[in-house]
DNA sequence: GTAAAGTGTGAAACGCATTTTAGGTCAAGC
DNA sequence: GCTTGACCTAAAATGCGTTTCACACTTTAC
C-alpha cells in the first residue's frame, strides 16, 4: 500500500506539504499542490482512515444500542437517527443488545476504547448508575426519561397522550383497562409512566391478571388475547404497548368470534392504520434525529422531551 | 490517556510484555503478567482501540448499503445481517445511499480507505462494473443476481415463485394482471426477473399502462389503485412488488367501494397476514446472514442462490 | 530602512498497539 | 558435558497521517 511519505519521497516534497494539499489547509504553493497532486493520481493514493482516525483520536462512529432490531419502536428510532447523520461524516453503528447486561457492558466498554465518539441507547438493561460512570469516556444519549441530572436524553413524556387516551376511555363509560407492557415496572420508566398515569386516572392500578409484561410482537399480543378469553375476564378495553400487538390481539378475538374489547395501540405503525385502531404517536422519528445531534455535540442540551400524540380512530 | 508504553514503564516491562498479557499470546511469566495486571487496573487502562486497527490494518466494520431505511425489504435484509454479525467481532455500520451514486462511490471510496473491512450492497444505483473495479479493495456482496462471474452475491432466485404465482392466477381463469416494480426494468435485476417471468407465464408483457414503476411504500399502492380506478381498466389481478404496496392498493379499493381484483404481494410481511393476502416469501433473513458471513469470508462462494417461496392465501 | 506580517516548507514528534528479531536463562536428553 | 528445546523478555520496526516548531524568504508598512 502507498502512503504519504511515498507521496512525498516521490513529488520531492515533505510528508507535512502532502497532508496540507490533502486537506486544503496550511500554506501550500499552487506548483507543490499540483505536482503533488499528479504524484497522488499517479500511485492511485488514497490516504488511511484508521491512520486518521489515530491521529485525530476520532473514529467518527457513533453506535445505537438496540435491544431489538425487528420492533417498530426501535426502527423507527434507528430511522430518525439516520436521518440525522445523513449528509454528516459520521457513521452510524447498529449494536444490538437484547437487554444483555454483559453485551451493554462491551459496548460502553468499547466506547471508552475510543471504537465510537458516543453511544446512544434506544434502550437499556443495566443500571442508569452505571451508564453515568461512562459519561467520562464520550456522550452517552438516552432515549428514555432519565430522571436525574447527570445523564443526557431526549425522550417523548408520553404522560399527556396517555391522559388523554384514558380519559377518552372514561368518557366511554369504561372505568377500567387490561394493559400490556414490553417490560416490568420496576425497570422501565416507559412501564412506570403507563402504569402511573392510569392510576392517576382510573384511581386505581390495573388488575394484576390484567397486566401483562414482555410483550413485543403480534404473536405476544395473540398469546395476551388468548390469556384474556380463557380467564373469562370480560375486559372492556385493552390498552396495548404497541400497534402490532393490537393487531395481535385483535386477530386472536375475531379467530376466536368473540367481540373485541376497545383497543388503543401505540406507535402509529401501518398495522393500526389497516385496522383502524387507536393509537400513540411518540415522534420517534424525532427523538432519533435530536439524538444524534446531542450524540455529536451539535446540540448540548442535558435533556430533550417532547410531547407524545393520541390518534383517535373510531 | 494512558497507554502501552505507561504501563510498561510503570510495571518495569516491556510494551512487547504488556501487549502479551493484553492479547494472551506467547510466553509471559506468571509474575509479569500479574505484575502487570495490577498496574493495568491501577492505571484504569483499556488499549485504543484505533491503534489496535492500525496495526492490524484491519476495522471489523462491515458497511451495509441501504437505499431505504424504512422499507421492509431493506429492513429485513438488515436484521439478516445483524444475525449474521451477532457475537463475531465485527460492527454493523449503516450507509444510507437512496441510490445516489455520489454516496455510494464515496461508500466505495470509504472501503479503498481502509474504513471498512467489506461492503455490503442490500442494492445499488450505479453500474455493477464500477463495482466491480473496487473489489479489488475488499470484499463486495450484493443481494441479487449479479450475472457475472466477478461480483460476490446472495439473493433469492425468484423465478420459481414467480411461476407458481402466475401459474395459480392463470389456473383461476385470469390471463393477465397490473405489475407494479420499485425500480425500471432497465436498471433492475429484480424488475427484469418479475416481467421476464410474466411473459413467459402468460406469453406477453403487461401492458404498459398496467406497469407502475417507482412504486415502495403503502401510500404508493393507494396512489397506483387510484390510477387503475380512473383507467377503468379492469384489471382482475394486481401483482405487486410488497406487502405493504398491496394492503395501500386494497385500501384504496375498498374506500371507493370497488371490487377488489386478486391481489398478490411480496416479503411476507404482517400487513399481508393481517389482510390475508397472498404473498412469496424471499428470505431476506436468509440472505442477510449469508451476505455477512461471505463478507466476513466465514464462506467464501462466489455466490449463493436460494429458492423464494409463494405462500397461497385464499 | 527596518520591523512586522505573510507565505512556504521540512524534520521530527505524536497518537498507540503489534510484531519481528534477537538474545537471554534453565532444564531435560543423550 | 554439550545440545536442544522450552520459556521469557526487550528493542526496534511497523502501520500511517497530523501537527508543531523552526527556519527562511517575500511583501507590506511606517
Amino acid at each position: 500500500m502507498t502512503n504519504i511519505h511515498d507521496i512525498a519521497r516521490k513529488s520531492g516534497y515533505s510528508a507535512a506539504t502532502v497532508s496540507r494539499v490533502l486537506n486544503n489547509r496550511g500554506y501550500v504553493s499552487s506548483i507543490a499542490r499540483a505536482k503533488i497532486k499528479i504524484i497522488i493520481d499517479e500511485l492511485d493514493y488514497v490516504p488511511s482512515n484508521i491512520a486518521r482516525d489515530l491521529s485525530q483520536g476520532k473514529t467518527f462512529n457513533i453506535g445505537v444500542v438496540l435491544p431489538h432490531t425487528k420492533h417498530p419502536y426501535f426502527t423507527q428510532l434507528l430511522g430518525g437517527i439516520i436521518l440525522g447523520a445523513f449528509s454528516t461524516k459520521y457513521r452510524i453503528v447498529i449494536l444490538p443488545s437484547e437487554y444483555d447486561a454483559t453485551l451493554e457492558i462491551k459496548y460502553l466498554e468499547q466506547l471508552r476504547a475510543k471504537a465510537f465518539d458516543a453511544l446512544i441507547f434506544t434502550s437499556h438493561g443495566i443500571s442508569r448508575d452505571t451508564l453515568a460512570e461512562y459519561t467520562k469516556y464520550g456522550p452517552i444519549i438516552l432515549c428514555e426519561d432519565p430522571k436525574r441530572t447527570d445523564l443526557q436524553a431526549v425522550f417523548s413524556k408520553r404522560e399527556s397522550a396517555y391522559r388523554e387516551a384514558f380519559n377518552w376511555i372514561k368518557v366511554k363509560g369504561i372505568n377500567s383497562a387490561a394493559v400490556t407492557l414490553s417490560r416490568p415496572y420496576e425497570i422501565s420508566a416507559t412501564a412506570q409512566k403507563t402504569l402511573d398515569t392510569y392510576k392517576e386516572i382510573f384511581g386505581a392500578s390495573p388488575k394484576n391478571n390484567l397486566t401483562f409484561t414482555d410483550v413485543v410482537s403480534y404473536e405476544d399480543g395473540m398469546r395476551v388475547a388468548k390469556k384474556m378469553i380463557s380467564q373469562k375476564s370480560n375486559v372492556q378495553c385493552i390498552f396495548t404497548n404497541g400497534d402490532d400487538i393490537a393487531a395481535g390481539v385483535k386477530e386472536e378475538y375475531n379467530k376466536q368470534g368473540i367481540q373485541l374489547p376497545l383497543l388503543i395501540g401505540q406507535e402509529n405503525q401501518l398495522s393500526s392504520q389497516l385496522l383502524n385502531i387507536p393509537t400513540i404517536d411518540h415522534n420517534f422519528n424525532d427523538i432519533g434525529s435530536l439524538a444524534f445531534e446531542l450524540a455529536t455535540k451539535k446540540r448540548a442540551d442535558l435533556v430533550i422531551p417532547l410531547e407524545s400524540k393520541f390518534i383517535i380512530r373510531e
